[in-house]
DNA sequence: TTGAAAGCGCTACCAG
DNA sequence: CTGGTAGCGCTTTCAA
């Protein structure tokens, strides 16, 4: 075979500048503190000059095992993905891993390429933040022996970790506040993602409204998710003859897009409809008026997941561990007594 | 040397489960067409069943080049560089090619570490985002040989394209705006990066102000990027002596975060204060009220770096071009007449 | 149309 | 403390 050129720099090139082995350049670079540190030194400088930078699929070929941490999310765009990722992003930094993102876009072929491809980078652990999920997929993770876990998904096995939240509850929460203020017409704005965690809040929502007040009614819009999704299922509401006094909303990110559809549609907040949230996103706090909402802790899941799949407690991988979150109503300007109608 | 063992999958598995070579098995699954079919049937089979995963690591290795597209930004949360992320993820996906994202948090360390990462990765073309840079780097990622874009920073070289907005001509158009409507105290709020495009906006600000109107009388103030930022810079701004009847932000981020202290002081907009952003993000136009800000192209700029680095038209890499963008303004509600005071 | 084998750049074992 | 060397899993000639 014909000896293929290389432009860039590699260890050997360094090993020579230096003179020395190739052995003892990886044992400078990978900081073993055996190398006498006159040999250090003189490597280091060749390492320097020559620009050097190691090749990490050969390093992580040669290891056997990457450090990377793999994340997936469905929708970065979204406050409530991003501050998970940020969380897992400096986690991992902090502990000299490197981070892989990708985004779904709440596309099930976009998760099958994202897991592809963190199984073939060999992650060193995976989480997988998503609100779509087919059980074909869980069972490929599972079977790939890599530390993983799922957010609002599958159920615990032997290497991957399940995280949860009470979603049930936190739509009780919001139902019976609004209930006690008064309101019996509400609508739920979701977004189309067919499966798990957000069905799951449309359905809490349809059974808390029945429960808290027999002669309540609920009705039920969809958009993408995002604020022109929020802001197109609020023009769907406004021209339904539905007219709700108070309006539920899947997450912040579409509640801030609904809002301003109210806004331009004459409707004050609270005064004319309450309007709520989920997740409590930073955004929430700063939209006018602030939001009320539902709060996820978002940075605690992300540590959480972190020490669950590459912290220092190796214990802790794979256990295949249920952990479930209890979400927290919070209470801010968006909402108030029911309008007289 | 002991023989490692190996848990996960590899060609030589699958191979010996189709009983071919590893040879047949590569060209499977590149998808090279000189397989009988009913061998390549075989294979696909096998590594269907044995649930295989090609090592990207091997495979970059190998090849001595990697699919992936590199991209550094200064700050994900900003939906400004979300934007442009997005783009090139969309156009990088549409090629086949992986993407690797990494943050600087606007840290000048982590923007090494960034480059370093990519640099070890070997990526196929590398996107720079920030607003922190220092030239010792862009000669790094000179010396790689790999395509690379900059966005506001540094000067065009044989690898490197150079995409910048010119900001000035958008400060201008604003001030003069707002000049326009009887401003004459302005405030402009920037964040804490000192280097590069947010100094030049401060600059241009400043310049445009004593050129436009002059008794005009223009301040500073600074915070970090971000809602928060936005609102910490607004809240000294208050508290100082000077009272502006505009505020300029640096970006709309910040805006929306500054509007929110503004709305808690009892300041209306823009009846008592006018104020503008920069981007022009989505959330600009669904804030309260939509702001006036100037725009940034973003999917264009992103489509164009990916032109530049990694798209089909071959030639076009590493001409080491720059491009200039102007950007325009766009008034919205945020801003109105002066103030009589 | 297929197989054999030489690397890609690095790590880690073993010997000295 | 340092060097030699056998792989890691894959691609890609070259031969058959």
């Amino acid at each position: 075979m014909r000896k293929r050129q290389t432009l860039v720099m590699n260890l050997d090139a360094v090993a020579q500048k230096a003179r020395v082995s190739t052995s003892t350049v990886s044992r400078v670079l990978n900081e073993l503190d055996v190398v006498k540190s006159s040999t250090r030194a003189r490597v280091m400088k060749a390492a320097e000059e020559l620009n050097y930078h190691p090749n990490l699929h050969a390093r992580s070929l040669a290891r056997g095992k990457s450090r990377i941490l793999g994340i997936i999310v469905s929708n970065m765009e979204n406050p409530f993905f991003l501050d998970i990722y940020r969380t897992l992003e400096a986690d991992a930094r902090a502990h000299g891993h490197e981070v892989v993102v990708a985004n779904t876009d709440y596309q099930s072929q976009q998760l099958v390429a994202s897991v592809q491809l963190m199984l073939g980078l060999r992650v060193a652990g995976l989480a997988v933040i998503v609100s779509e999920m087919d059980e074909h997929l869980i069972q490929t993770v599972a079977g790939s022996r890599i530390p993983a876990a799922f957010y609002d998904v599958g159920t615990p096995q032997k290497n991957i970790t399940n995280i949860r939240v009470d979603y049930r509850k936190g739509i009780k929460k919001t139902v019976s506040y609004l209930s006690s203020l008064g309101h019996r017409r509400m609508a739920f704005i979701g977004h189309h993602s067919t499966l798990g965690p957000i069905s799951e809040r449309r359905k809490s929502f349809l059974e808390s409204v029945g429960r808290c007040s027999p002669s309540a009614e609920a009705k039920i819009f969809a958009a993408t998710d995002g604020l022109e999704g929020g802001r197109q299922a609020a023009r769907e509401l406004i021209e339904s003859a539905f007219h709700p006094t108070a309006i539920l909303c899947v997450n912040d990110f579409m509640a801030v897009g609904a809002m301003r559809e109210l806004r331009e549609e004459g409707l004050q907040i609270p005064r004319d409809v309450s309007i709520t949230g989920f997740d409590n996103i930073k955004l929430a706090e700063y939209c006018s008026p602030p939001l009320t909402t539902v709060n996820i802790p978002r940075e605690h899941i992300g540590h959480i997941i972190f020490e669950n799949i590459i912290g220092d407690d190796k214990d802790q991988h794979g256990i295949g561990r249920e952990i479930v979150i209890d979400p927290e109503l919070v209470v801010r300007e968006s909402t108030g007594l029911a309008a007289k109608s």
